[in-house]
DNA sequence: CGTAACGTTGCAAACGTTCCCAGTTTCGGA
DNA sequence: TCCGAAACTGGGAACGTTTGCAACGTTACG
């Protein structure tokens, strides 16, 4: 099936009759070449269809042209979302993306980057499982390029890029204290991610600006599965005096948010407010289409594969770190509290 | 930051005491070793952190260790479900998963095929964008692995995992039928993909076979996008005579199908009764939830990894072909349709 | 006209691994 | 006790590329 062996640095000079060397700095637009072997092995190269061996410029460069994507699971549209825009963004600078799944697990992670680092990727972009493990800094700084996404690692020196998710937490809860709203619940992921992170600080801080004092047993912090938030939202509409709006802390809680309140007859958002961080086929495509706090992963996504880029070009400027937006929608899962209105 | 340089086998034979090919025997589980030299090279390797380096071994071994998928766009949740599940799979193994999106784009395909032959990658999965396409063959063939993802590559023996879309579309023809339905619309894919391709054929038999002869205008054949789904909804449901049943030939179709009944006002199952094809968030919680018919997709790629895994322990099996059930399941969004009932 | 300088080219050494081959030791049996 | 074979070990080539350095030819200038 294969044609042939495919064609080296060695066939092409012979074919272009010049030297290896030659070829390789006309192939690598070196200065120093007269324009007619220039064209000559151009014409060769052509002709055998040469494609240089990765594995031997790697070998020889200790650059692969490949950059790593570590996430917990890539199966997470929103994940996936990112993993398609970053390779958009690095293809066509001949780069390849290599995908591992953590799994949330700091040590199998920590085995993903020396894996990677085996492999001499030349960037990483990593959404870490924990910001405060312990090594996680020297594991990342041991690539030429790493990019944190969406993370914030204590007395990191790396760029990254980040979410501004205080404030579609702060105009959520603005939204719902201005129907009336005063009791409301939270249900977030763990903290040792700087997502869920920020969204408990914000809720807690927004509601005390609001003059509302934070209840304990509103804030389900450190929920990870759609079980877990399934769970959660039952235990926090059995308590004494339940909430009359919850807010799911990312697409997967809000999966548990949405099957619990479908079980239990919940009807939205005359009984009960529900609004989800992230958007999703599920809030944008019901009727009426859901509450949400979005930001565009699609751009995450590009601006990692830039930094990692730029990097790469600059490896001496100074770490940035990028910050983009979230935005609050109202849409038609939330309303006036039933007892108030 | 970096501790040091990274460790070799030069360096580990120092530390040993012994020769360099020697530590490579001990650490590739070779035979022909004293285990006093075992032991003492396990030791160095350790303390030193050795980990082989990946282009050397590469370079002279042929095999890179690492398996490419390509896909028509990582960020639908179905692929990105098998994209887990193969690297789920692969990773035990060592062998580590690229990525690269062809946007079903086969002169991109193409391009993203020879890439991954540069860098060596041992096993291929692919879906392919044109089961047509002129050369494909001889493209996946050049790899030592290679695994068609629900394709049907005329010609082609290589080994491939596929779903029986054909038994999953009889189920839910015969449930229309069953319930009353004589115009049932399908929108479909592109026939140059096996799953879209199977589907149509199977519509129209089962509609034959139970004495319903089909409508060209009811089968819309080659709408990829979910507003390509959308518009065609909208064309059939305006015929003279519209459908009382519709069927999405994907999960993308079925968001358009959704959003344009959402926008008609069409009430379901009452006016009208719609299945999809892939289960979603949007099916599964969808208040009731909405017949689909299913498949396992973790299965898909599961498979498609063994498969690798097998040809490369193996390389001169024969090529076998993995076929994997659908199964529809009637939930809330079909009923009787209402001119009949 | 000689020579310095420059533009152009080729040689050969790495990069780190695997593996063939040859050399050395060990061991069992005659 | 000796010898052949088997077990063990090390040397070195090769994988395909990049790159420092030397060598070559040409030109320009003194």
């Amino acid at each position: 099936m294969t044609p042939t062996k495919n064609a080296t640095l060695h066939d092409v000079a012979r074919e272009a009759g010049v030297s290896i060397s030659t070829v390789s700095r006309v192939l690598n637009d070196k200065p120093f070449v007269s324009t007619a072997v220039r064209d000559r092995v151009q014409l060769a190269s052509e002709a055998l269809g040469y494609r240089p061996d990765v594995a031997a410029r790697s070998m020889r460069t200790g650059m692969s042209g490949a950059v790593g994507l570590v996430v917990s699971d890539i199966s997470n549209p929103l994940l996936a979302a990112v993993a398609r825009a970053t390779d958009l963004a690095l293809s066509p600078f001949g780069y390849a993306l290599m995908i591992a799944n953590s799994a949330n697990d700091p040590d199998r992670e920590a085995e993903l980057i020396a894996a990677f680092r085996q492999r001499r990727l030349d960037g990483l972009i990593i959404a870490a499982a924990n910001e405060q493990s312990a090594g996680l800094n020297d594991r990342i700084a041991s690539f030429q390029a790493a990019v944190l996404l969406d993370r914030d690692v204590p007395g990191s020196r790396v760029d990254a890029v980040l979410s501004d998710h205080a404030s579609g937490i702060a105009e959520a809860i603005e939204h719902l204290v201005g129907l009336g709203h005063r009791r409301i619940s939270l249900i977030a992921g763990t903290p040792l991610q700087r997502g869920s992170r920020v969204r408990i600080e914000a809720y807690r801080s927004e509601l005390l600006a609001r003059g509302i004092s934070p209840v304990a047993e509103l804030c389900r912090i450190g929920e990870m599965t759609a079980s877990d938030g399934y769970r959660a939202v039952g235990d926090v509409l059995t308590l004494p005096e339940p909430p009359t709006a919850i807010i799911a802390g990312n697409n997967q809680l809000f999966a548990g948010l949405f099957a619990a309140i479908r079980d239990r007859g919940c009807r939205v958002p005359e009984d009960l407010s529900i609004i989800a961080c992230e958007e999703t086929e599920l809030t944008s495509l019901h009727n009426p289409p859901l509450d949400v706090i979005r930001r565009d992963m699609d751009d995450l996504g590009r601006v990692a594969a830039e930094l990692v880029l730029s990097r790469l070009a600059a490896p001496n400027r100074r770490p940035s770190r990028v910050v983009l937006p979230t935005l609050f929608e109202a849409r038609g899962s939330s309303a006036e509290p039933q007892g108030r209105a």
